[in-house]
DNA sequence: CCCTACCCCTGGGGGC
DNA sequence: TGCCCCCAGGGGTAGG
């Protein structure tokens, strides 16, 4: 599900929850995430007080009263439910309580997502967070800090906008949405996306991740908000699923199946109009 | 370096 | 209806 829209919406979701009240009890029913959680998990967290919500890239942050940090991965179909209604079903693998008897759920039914703890004063030099590049809506994302993490890279750009030690949070939709607004093919190499095109990449980014966040993110088959609202910007995509479709600035049909077109780089899908994005 | 292939896992959708 | 294959927003590894 998530990417770093998806991901924030759910930080905003959870922090008047969470933030200032305790966890009261946690119970975990399966540990084999994408990693095993670690032995103390339940016991480092049962009594701590929540001071704070946070994201880095697509992890979630819980900052805790001891120092201690929760980190958290959604992977491809992980959700964090609040008073969900209903019996926990099978992938409900961990369950929060705060001591307002609010109940947060986390389902993962690929169980690609994980849970981890850290400390608070040593975090950015936690191996899942240390190689992280910088936050797209951060004061350290321009043009030239971009253009450095690309110079000299013989990947397509696609692929280097997904790594995420160039910068945090991007996935495949969102990364198709960027090159698209920056008039960018895919496949044009990293290291020649220097300078008028790094602007453009940056200001593309920008423009897509805050949509995207104003409109509560994109929902697949699930919604993604924890209350159980939907985003609503799948409405918004230009490019991603929609090959065959006209492109929505030319409506330009480049063969009888239309302007958009589908290619795989790196065993993904990509989404992107032939026209514009050179 | 960089690429591809493949791995982890489950479920939904389409074609037959 | 069932079955089989492909596909999926994540990250990671081995090998060429």
């Amino acid at each position: 599900m998530p990417e770093l829209p998806e991901v924030e919406t759910v930080c905003r979701g959870l922090a008047p929850i969470l933030v200032g009240r305790r966890l009261a009890r946690v119970r975990v029913s399966r540990r084999d995430l994408r990693r095993p959680l670690p032995a103390d998990f339940v016991p480092r967290l049962e009594g701590r007080r929540i001071d704070a919500v946070r994201r880095r890239g697509k992890y979630i942050l819980v900052e805790l009263d001891d120092g201690g940090v929760l980190i958290m991965h959604l992977g491809m179909s992980g959700r964090l439910e609040i008073d969900g209604a209903g019996p926990p079903g099978p992938h409900h693998h961990v369950i929060f309580e705060t001591d307002a008897g609010r109940v947060i759920r986390f389902s993962d039914p690929r169980r690609f997502g994980l849970m981890a703890l850290g400390e608070a004063d040593t975090l950015g030099d936690h191996p899942l967070l240390a190689g992280l590049g910088p936050e797209p809506l951060g004061p350290e994302f321009d043009a030239d800090a971009l253009a450095r993490r690309l110079a000299g890279r013989r990947t397509p750009i696609k692929a280097a906008l997904l790594d995420q030690r160039t910068v945090a949070g991007l996935g495949n939709i969102y990364v198709g949405e960027i090159l698209y607004w920056a008039d960018i093919s895919p496949r044009r190499l990293a290291a020649h996306c220097l300078g008028r095109r790094a602007e453009r990449l940056v200001r593309a980014t920008r423009k897509v991740l805050e949509e995207a966040i104003a409109a509560g993110g994109s929902s697949l088959r699930d919604y993604v908000q924890p209350s159980g609202e939907l985003g609503y910007f799948q409405h918004r995509w230009a490019v991603y699923d929609r090959a065959g479709e006209a492109c929505p600035r030319c409506d330009c049909r480049l063969s009888r199946t239309g302007g958009i077109r589908r290619i795989v780089q790196a065993g993904r899908s990509t989404f992107y109009c032939g026209r514009w994005q050179r």
